[in-house]
This record gives C-alpha cells, structure tokens and sequence, in this order.
DNA sequence: GACAAACGCGAGCGGTCGCTCGCATTCTTG
DNA sequence: CAAGAATGCGAGCGACCGCTCGCGTTTGTC
C-alpha cells in the first residue's frame, strides 16, 4: 500500500530557448527557411503522423521517424527542438484543421433542426475528420501524450463539452445543470467509443457502425425530447 | 508514404526456459516457496497493480514496481521471470476472478428477463467488477499490452461478445448474423465507454453514471425489441 | 548444529532512446 | 564567385530500463 510518490526519472533536459531576449516577442524564431526546409518539414510531419499512428506517442522513435521522412536523426533536430514539438506542431495542424470545420458541425444550435438531422450531421462531419486523420485520435487519446497536447485535447474537449451542453439544452430547456453535464460526456463518450469501432473496419461494414452510432445517440436523446414540437419524429422505424 | 516495414528494437532476449525438458510436463516450475515467498508475491502483485493502474504498462518500470513493493529488483526476478510475466501473473489472477463472475452475469438468458433487468443487473456486476480492479482496465485496454495478455484479452473479449450476441438473439431472433454481431460490438463499446466515464468520477456522481450508462443501454437496445411480449413495455415514457 | 535451499540485496551489464556535435554540402545573397 | 546561412549527416553521449550475478541472510530439515 505505501504509496510511493517519488518516480526516479526525469526529462533529459529542460532546454530554455536562448533566443528569449525580453522584448515582448516571445513569437516563433527568426529562423530563415528555404523552400527545402519547409519540405523537409511536412516530410517529417507526413512520417511522424504515420508512425504516431502505428506505435503511439511514446513507442514512437525519434530515429524512427527521422528514418520514415528518409532523413537522418540530426536532420530531423535541425526543424523539431525535441521530440514533444513534432507531436505538437502536428497536433495543433490537426487541431486548426478541425475547429475550421466543426465551428460549423455544432454551432447551428437551430431549434427547429430535428434531432437526428442534427445528429447525423455532426456525427458525419467528425467521422470524416478523424478517418482521414487517424493520426488525430491516437495522438489525443492515446495514454503517453506529451502535457502541452494533453492541455491542448482537454481544451478541444472542453470545447465541444460546451456545445453539446449548448446544443442540448436547447433540445430539453427544463433539466438540470448537472443532468446537462453528464449527458454531454455520456454523447462524447459514446461518440469516442464508436469512433474506435468505425475506425476497425472498412468499406461496408465501416458505414453500417455510422449508422448504428447514429441510432445509439438518438436512441439515448429521443425520450428526452420526446415532447418538443418539430422533432423525434418517425415514431421507432422498425429500420 | 514509404510504409517502413522494419523497425530496429528486439526484445532484450528470448528465455529459453531451461527446465522445459521434454516429458508432457510444461507445467509450473517444481520451485519450493515458503510461506515468505508468497507473501512477497502477492506484495509484488498488489504494488505492480498500483504501478500498472497509473503508469501504464510500458511506462510502468519494474524498478518501480520493486520499490513500490518495497524490495530490491533483484527479489522481484526471484519470483517473475520478467516484467511481462508480471502482468500476465495479474491479469490471469484478476481474469479468473472475473470469469467466475461473469459466468452467472450474462449466462442466464430467460426470454422473459425483462431487457432492463438484464442490463441493469449485467452493468452493475461489471461495474462492481472493474471499480474493485482498476488495474484491470488499464492491462487489458492499454495500448501497449504484452502479446500474450493482448490474447487473453481478446479471447476474453470475443467471449463476452458471443454471449452478449447470444443474448441479443434470444431477444430478437430475427435479425441477421451481421446485424446481430455490430449491435453486440456496440453494447460492449458503449459499455467501455461508460466505465472510462465512471471510473473518472466518484461517489453520488458515479452512481448518476451507471445509472445513465444502463439507460443508454437500454434506449439503445429497447426500440429493437419493441414488439416483444414481457418485455419492453413503457412505450416511450415521456418522462 | 550442519547443510542446503529459498530469500534478499544492489551494483552493474547490455540495450534503446532522445538528442548533440562536428563536419560536409547546398542554397542565397552581394 | 565568394561568404555565410541553411540544410544534411551519422557516430556517439548521457540517461533510463529490463534484467543478471555474486554474495550475504534467513528458513526448513535431518
């Protein structure tokens, strides 16, 4: 039971950026790149992605990727500090990409929109998301994430937390706070739970578990809005 | 995208088992322990439980473990072979437990059950289950899990999923096979999906979880098995 | 009490990994 | 075309980790 709170290891270094002169410019290095570098740079990212996806953030070797790019590890250093910020910069790639499009996926808060409109859109625009860039869930899912992008996943969350919560209680005005609250995480949890299922299969099959994730989650919000005027409609399609 | 096929790690090395002589016998080693012995097993077990639930499996050290335990890393190998035997030591101990539970959690499949007893009294069973082990969920739902635990998992894993189909089948018996197999795969999903949520929280809030978690379930199964005779009943209660 | 086996220790071996450094090559700029 | 910056390389450093080995201590047996 002794709970021990002292692990031995600690980061091979804390490096301080010594270019951090004290005029409020704390903005990215004055570093000139060429057009090469700005290639080498995507190479890189294009090969980290493929093998963050494969092994995980932590499994992942700075050699291995630099080997992916088809560069050698030096290479790799002259455009990344650390390994940390290769995860980063493709996460926060990832993260832009996303927020340009589900600004747009949850924000329409309609109250005329039926339910499962509503759900089938979102649900559409974030499995497309993340299939095309599986590297995505296994860089903010994954257990091993570096403490910068694990901030940057809890923002993305706690975002999306909001809305939903937003989206929801323009569904069912007269609930709880709290209630709000957990059924959010239960939508967000389920969607996640889903995503992994979607995400193991393919073609046909990978459609057919769009579809049941889409009924699950009108299943489970229908009888909480059963009683509003526009929506849950179709009374239980046999299917 | 070079798909890079070779990676560069190997295992430190490949025990050859030196008493694997070659009588049927492959059974455990004729080791004698003394009573001391098994108490620092269990000790070692207990600690690598701690370990595993919080760091992870690979990032889980067995130097840690040892301390946490309170020995030197030489006497964990005195009982372990290697770290991975540690974890499949755990997993087994804390596998048997469950299949001695889960065996009357979803055997009994009387037609008549109603479907939310059966969920309720599935999920609590299972709840009950993995609250009481947390170590549990992290071995066998972590990403970087041994080979042989990885096994145990799925063979556990496709265990569970033919008993829940079995259990669907009774319920609806006119439902494809496809069909049948993707409503199973995502009851077992979901129910991942609400431990995660339930084990994050605690008390008065967890109890709110599980209950949400077995209306989720619930609303999910109870549309497919509307037309049933027992079951079902509370056409949509507006609630 | 004698002897062997089980238990316990912790420095250290071999290995990988993140990352660095010295040096060569290519590009840009005047 | 020269000078200097950006790019590229790969051996190798330091740190950690899984695991071993030699040796000392405790326990069971006769």
């Amino acid at each position: 039971m002794s709970a021990n709170r002292e692990m031995d290891h600690q980061e091979p270094q804390e490096q301080q950026d010594p270019r951090s002169d004290q005029d409020g410019q704390e903005k990215e290095q004055p570093r000139r790149r060429q057009a090469r570098g700005e290639r080498r740079i995507a190479q890189l990212l294009e090969a980290a992605s493929d093998v963050f996806t494969t092994a995980g953030y932590t499994a992942a070797s700075t050699n291995a990727i630099a080997r992916a790019a088809g560069v050698s590890p030096g290479t790799l250093y002259q455009f990344f500090p650390n390994k940390e910020a290769i995860a980063i910069e493709l996460g926060d790639r990832l993260m832009h990409e996303l927020r340009e499009m589900y600004g747009e996926a949850l924000a329409p808060v309609d109250p005329a929109t039926p339910l499962e409109e509503a759900v089938n859109s979102a649900v559409d625009r974030f499995i497309a998301f993340n299939c095309a860039h599986p590297a995505f869930f296994s860089l903010m899912h994954g257990p091993d994430i570096p403490g910068r992008l694990a901030e940057e996943h809890d923002a993305l969350h706690a975002s999306l937390l909001a809305r939903t919560e937003v989206l929801l209680s323009s569904l069912l005005p007269d609930a709880a706070p709290a209630d709000l609250a957990r059924t959010a995480h239960m939508c967000l949890g389920v969607y996640k739970a889903g995503l992994e299922l979607v995400l193991a299969h393919e073609g046909a099959e990978r459609d057919a578990y769009v579809q049941e994730l889409k009924h699950l989650l009108v299943r489970y919000l229908d009888p909480l809005v059963g009683d509003r005027p526009g929506a849950a409609g179709a009374p239980r399609t046999g299917r």
